[in-house]
DNA sequence: CGTATACTCCTAAAACATTAGGAGGACACG
DNA sequence: CGTGTCCTCCTAATGTTTTAGGAGTATACG
């Protein structure tokens, strides 16, 4: 059965997420000042207590404010993104994306090699087709 | 290497070039069919319009009607689609975007090989338009 | 105690995206 | 001609995301 219920982020609610993954549990004052970009105090708390409501983030009252972490990691949340992006755009097909982002050069064939060796080391189990 | 003027689509403008780029020139008609869902003729309509606005897409008057076609190449909208996304999700590393799509299975270290090989083999220097 | 500080929550407006109705023009055709 | 069809443009309502102010609370500190 098709995994067709979670909402993608927002673009903004994303860059928060970013902050979380890259910093680790913080408050709203942190997450702020992480945040690229200006913000008011108060849009960022209001970013969080949405993504809270949402689930996308849990949080722990620490000392006197909340230390909000994510509640999804980052793999999952570009599931959910990429696999949006690649229904619109494509039928599916992620090679079309690889290949896309070497096209565009965001993406060197070296990098690319570099990415695939550490992979082959993880996950001993896949074969060449 | 300030490319950050232009703006991503938004879904519903993705989904439409979607529709353009793999049936070529449509009238409205056209893409409210193709289109999955269900949209009223004229909401199909005011996308156009919009797209045509922002010069996503040129239209020509055929016979009785205007016919839309894509102004930008689906590898262009993927470029900039998916860096806003790296933008935010990552810091801008398209390595990590990669193997994400591995961890979350959508893509194979046996197809990454096979995409590498193709890229390889095509025009080691290409020029973006 | 009284005031500054560092938060919270509640609220709403501004901005942007999506949806769609209705008026009017051009044409085909009985 | 008169009416139905197909299309355009203009307009606006609805929905979603982003922005941010203001009131209230708890603690710190002179």
């Amino acid at each position: 059965m098709p995994r067709k219920k979670t909402k993608p982020l927002t673009p903004l609610e994303l860059e928060i997420m970013n902050v979380l993954w890259e910093t680790g549990p913080a408050s709203v004052l942190t997450v702020q000042q992480q945040l690229p970009g200006t913000r008011a105090y108060t849009t960022v708390q209001t970013m969080l207590n949405v993504l809270h409501r949402k689930g996308k983030v849990t949080r722990a009252l620490e000392d006197r404010a909340y230390l909000y972490r994510p509640a999804l990691s980052r793999s999952q949340a570009m599931g959910h993104a990429l696999g949006d992006l690649i229904d619109r755009m494509f039928g599916g097909s992620a090679e079309s994306l690889v290949m896309s982002l070497v096209e565009t050069k965001r993406l060197t064939p070296a990098k690319l090699s570099r990415v695939q060796k550490l992979l082959k080391k993880e996950s001993p189990d896949e074969q060449d087709q």
